[in-house]
DNA sequence: TCATAATTGTGACGTTTATCACGCTAAAAA
DNA sequence: TTTTTAGCGTGATAAACGTCACAATTATGA
């Protein structure tokens, strides 16, 4: 399981065997089951995430109590209500299992102690938080410009994999529309 | 002018007067004319642009010619065309004056090189970046949680400046409704 | 197993928003 | 100044999408 973060380190920083066991020291493993809450809106969030296996989604509960997905986290990916973590506040959104998950997490001290004790891996953060950054542009974009069906099949492009593990509902939550126009889309 | 980047610096993270100087050195100060581009799509991206006065606007061209506006970037914000930039790629969107603009602007190689050597820039870099992830999360948000008066009343409310500075036009392209509709919302 | 809940599709209808068209005003360029 | 262009509002119409209702099917758990 350790591999797993260490792989995926090294795709984009290379550190010794040393320093990965550094950096493994500042992560815990956790298991969690399908509807598992890992951040609970309201609560504190205590740690970010990085999905070794299994799914998860970061939910916002509107005020009729709609839910809308913020995002997926899929394997390899790393979560978390970022603006709580960063700032220590109350989470304004819940990061909720679809499937059985496992995570590695990291506290928030334990990231800033990381960073600022290795440059390498405030490099490796950097990185990670500038392509997410980009990816959340893309999804901006894919708002601007395209109606639910386009969005739809760029998603269906995009993640392939989701249509297999996810409702539809959830799909017709994350790309904006109601269940019952992604159903007529898809038909 | 000077003085301007090293406080918004300073908001984040502390540097001697010498580092400071050492960080300027990376920089190089411009002056733009309204309508001037600092990107052009399908160029190359040779930096990312710290405004310290005067506003830009990113833009998406669609296929069918259509402008979308991702982004605009006032006073004290950092701005690029980030995926083109920190891959070396061709633009695929423009950045463009809005207002007679002044910049610090950074080459990607002194980005890198600043973030190597000064471990204290990279950290303002991951903040930057990643309070520039959790803007553009919650711009996601409003997109799947308001219909478009919501939307415009949210950005009213967040940036009252720009209804002085930008027509409705650019608006109404930043908030993905046509301009008409928009007209009809705001009477 | 059997009962219950979750998921999905679909029709009918209403609302929101886009598009096209036009005119008016203000700003910018010749 | 005169001409041209940009910005803005508004009506008419159509397309996109949401909401409510209902039925059928598939998972899930007691």
């Amino acid at each position: 399981m350790k591999e797993k973060l260490k792989n995926h380190i090294e795709k984009l920083i290379h550190l010794t065997d040393d320093e990965h066991s550094f950096v493994q020291s500042h992560f815990s493993f956790e298991k969690y089951k399908k509807n598992d809450f890992l951040i609970q809106k309201g609560k504190n969030v205590k740690n970010c995430y990085f999905v070794v296996s299994g799914l998860l989604k970061l939910v916002y509960d509107d005020k009729d109590g709609k839910q809308h997905i913020v995002s997926f986290a899929m394997e390899d990916w790393w979560e978390s209500d970022f603006s709580a973590y960063f700032s220590e506040a109350k989470a304004k959104m819940s990061l909720q299992c679809i499937e059985d998950t496992i995570v590695f997490s990291i506290s928030l001290k334990n990231y800033q102690k990381l960073s600022a004790e290795s440059p390498k891996m405030q490099r490796f953060f950097l990185k990670k938080s500038n392509s997410g950054h980009i990816a959340s542009q893309n999804r901006i974009l894919s708002f601007l410009t395209s109606n639910a069906k386009e969005r739809y099949e760029q998603l269906l492009k995009q993640y392939p994999s989701l249509f297999q593990r996810v409702p539809k509902t959830l799909l017709a939550s994350y790309l904006g529309v109601s269940r019952e126009t992604l159903s007529r889309l898809s038909s």
